[in-house]
DNA sequence: GCATCGGGTTGATTTAGGTCAAGGCTCGCG
DNA sequence: CGCGAGCCTTGACCTAAATCAACCCGATGC
């Protein structure tokens, strides 16, 4: 089962400033000139760790992409059952083109900076210039393939499963960026509070709680603190989640 | 929260024949050249019910819409669990561009027919042709939030809600394109045997039968035979299903 | 120094849904 | 006509995870 596209985008445009907007996420393959457009129409915001960004039903006059820090998207019944339908970590965007409202709850679950465009001459751009619709066709079915990953999970996997998938998600993630691993042996910091994990997994925090210490107790995982973790052989934690696939290399 | 697109795509094109990816699934807003490019390598398949159309990992080379019956996208672990992660009705795209293989098990569990593209085509039309390009992303766009309140459902709601849920999924999707509504009374033969309901839901099919079951002496629904079913109060039935929103008037 | 608070752990108990098993209904076929 | 295969239902029992509750630990504030 392949979860990347075939043909990887590379990103070879140069002149790249700090906004993966630019140089990663959507304008991969963009001329000087549209460049300059989308520029113009740029601005960044910052928001805390907590911060709700926008909430479910609100204008949503933006889209943006995640530069650094990580923000949520989450569905919330009305007895407060929450669950995480969206985990958007840096380079990922934000916001639908043709949408006036935003569909879920947008959180900064860490500090965060977004790099944003207002929406109307983001959606004119991409009218007049193919490239930023087929880059970002290309981000959507990815993650559509992540969401369908995700589903397995919800609907299958047992608890314990469910965490070291999750583990493993964010080491991939992490690894294939900052590539801090060393033949099996993988460290991560996780971004997430026992909460936002048991949102994110269809789980109450104190199952989460519970199975990260059996995995913990079983030497699946060491762990320091709170969230800084280790994993002596990445392999094994890959059994545990019961994957079927690769894994899906895309969160 | 707004499921559907802000400006709905209006199908006016009148030359269409009954391929539904050129009325309705793609070139919704093509031009007639562009027709006639993409027919020339269109092509119908026909299958029956219960036949896999093609198993995850294989080779793909086409990309297609449903014409009629139902198709659905699977996922399987190593011991057999397994669930699905997309339900395909009439006028519903299958297939990733710029991706060999297949990522999911695609089985028909009606008879069905398709009509299908080969994948190359198909690629280079969409670069040519932008309009198409951006009507996959309208679709995509569509599924990925569908996905999203697929997922509030696998990891959130209880069996009866679940249940409740698909059946109102599948009742809007039905009445939308048939329209065999009358003042809250709707009637509805589902598509699905017990068990791929319970692999839509992440339930067994004993589950599914018994909350069924539940449902009818509830009153909240009334069963012919197997499969056909009548919502006496559809609000009721919504409210079975626990949605916040609008309940996603897209499958 | 102490109180408080957010995040995390752990234990005891309950329960929703899974598992195992028996049987019913309908349809096609020898 | 009787038989078996699919599909569905129902019952008895079991278990994974939820619930309820106590408590730990480190940071922050007064």
């Amino acid at each position: 089962m392949q979860k990347t596209s075939a043909a990887p985008v590379k990103f070879t445009h140069v002149q790249c400033g700090d906004c993966p907007i630019r140089h990663r996420a959507v304008c991969a393959r963009c001329e000087t000139d549209e460049l300059v457009r989308l520029e113009e129409t740029k601005y960044y915001r910052s928001f805390e760790a907590g911060q709700t960004i926008v909430w479910s039903g609100d204008r949503m006059d933006f889209v943006g992409s995640v530069v650094t820090g990580i923000a949520t998207l989450t569905q919330t019944m009305e007895d407060g059952r929450r669950q995480m339908v969206g985990l958007l970590l840096p380079s990922d965007f934000v916001g639908r083109p043709g949408r006036e409202t935003a569909a879920y709850d947008v959180v900064a679950t860490t500090d965060l900076v977004m790099c944003c465009f207002r929406k109307k001459p983001f959606e004119e751009l991409m009218v007049q210039t193919p490239h930023v619709g087929q880059r970002l066709l290309e981000m959507t079915l990815d993650e559509l393939d992540a969401a369908r990953e995700w589903m397995l999970l919800l609907g299958r996997k047992t608890a314990r499963e469910k965490i070291a998938s999750l583990i493993a998600i964010i080491a991939r993630r992490d690894a294939s960026l900052k590539m801090q691993k060393s033949e099996g042996r993988v460290i991560v910091d996780l971004p997430l509070t026992r909460e936002a994990m048991s949102e994110y997994l269809g789980l109450t925090l104190e199952t989460v709680s519970r199975q990260i210490s059996a995995l913990r107790k079983d030497g699946i995982i060491e762990i320091e603190g709170k969230r800084h973790i280790t994993i002596p052989d990445f392999d094994r934690l890959i059994e545990e989640a019961g994957d079927d696939s690769d894994g899906g290399f895309l969160v």
